[in-house]
DNA sequence: CACAATTGTGCAGTCCCTGCAAAGTTGCAG
DNA sequence: CTGCAACTTTGCAGGGACTGCACAATTGTG
């Protein structure tokens, strides 16, 4: 499914040097830590020059957190493809959560290793939902079709944009909660986190002191 | 009320060159593209030596769009500061619309201008709201105090995560209408994304085909 | 096998960004 | 006002990211 049959040796090549230069990327910076590995570092493990990395990856950060090309396409289709019957929101939760669970499968040490390069750097948060970038994009263009709205309608907009919050955020507790007993599943943090999104953040879910105590205890 | 009296000439004068060099910075990025200019010119418009720029801003994108450093610590306080009878959206939605209206009614003509730097380079999305960084910490971290919840939990971070959201989608949508006949407010904008997002992301507002077959199927 | 198309590579060069140490400024106490 | 301490600015040297360009290598095709 990932891998056409007809697909020439070219192309195969590609995904091959793609995927190498990713994964050392990875390894690497998994290692040493972000700064203290170079491009020429990452291609001297991949076999192949400092100047072919660039023919691949715009930049270093995207070799160790980039998404490969077909994900955005993959994702906006996983979205049309869900039952009419959900809602935009429960179409949306449940094509990431079968994005997640296919990535994972597919390639488990690398994400791994990816989670714990982005709990080190949580500068590349941003890249890991690819924030504003092509996959969000998809995203928002599988929603608008779906809803029969304008991709630059709020609405689309903003469900593509709260997704990504809620990848995120489940990706920061997982990665964040992994070490300790409790070992929630990403699916299951992300089910958690757009719930609650779905159900418009209403106060607290489980706090001590809140819903009419707040009123009573001066916070300032 | 921004500029304390009880502040010596230094602290006056570091304000003077950050305040020099970011104006600068989005002055010629909004002119000549955010890549035909460089740290150097910045500099030069600025009056002060290249590497003096490096005292004040980690990157050149800081030096368009990155927030002075008492934004985060102030937008912590306002939404400690709404009244205690609000939800949690609620006072964030109110905090970052009064966010908003300040900062705006005090230094428009450098917003404006942001706002067409923003629209060339969407890279540079992410930092409006600076997506991830100290900002977002610092809305997290008040509202996690004011509902009593740990930094680290699902809700805080997700409200947060979801307001910055709704920011960026607020941006895009003014930024990009904002030529067209209807010229919304930026706080208009911002307003309609939370209060979509208070609302669940419920269907769609205003879909035209949709509205029936979805009606007709309950949502998970 | 010849030919076109695509991909890999080396090279030169620009720019971002940093550490370090030497100036120049400002604040302050004597 | 004078000397000292704290801080800021600056120049310099340098590593590393990234790009354009020309050329070599490899693959697809007739």
């Amino acid at each position: 499914m990932t891998t056409q049959a007809a697909e020439g040796l070219r192309d195969r090549k590609k995904r091959q040097t793609r995927a190498a230069l990713s994964h050392a990327a990875v390894r690497l910076v998994a290692e040493h830590g972000l700064d203290h590995v170079t491009v020429e570092d990452i291609s001297a493990a991949a076999d192949v020059s400092p100047r072919t990395f660039f023919n691949y990856f715009a930049t270093k950060e995207d070799a160790v957190l980039g998404p490969d090309p077909d994900t955005g396409p993959r994702v906006r289709a996983r979205v049309l493809a869900q039952p009419a019957e959900l809602s935009a929101a429960a179409a949306v939760r449940e094509a990431l959560s079968a994005e997640v669970a296919a990535v994972v499968a597919e390639d488990r040490e690398l994400w791994l290793r990816r989670m714990c390069v982005v709990q080190q750097h949580p500068v590349l948060l941003a890249k890991v939902f690819s924030g504003g970038e092509a996959v969000e994009r998809e995203l928002v263009a599988g929603i608008a079709e779906r809803v029969g709205l304008p991709a630059d309608d709020t609405y689309p907009l903003l469900l593509g944009a709260a997704a990504g919050a809620a990848f995120r955020v489940a990706v920061v507790r997982w990665s964040s909660v992994r070490w300790s007993s409790t070992a929630a599943s990403l699916q299951d943090l992300l089910a958690e986190a757009v719930d609650m999104l779905a159900g418009g953040l209403a106060d607290p879910p489980s706090a001590q002191s809140q819903s009419q105590s707040r009123a009573t205890s001066p916070q300032s």
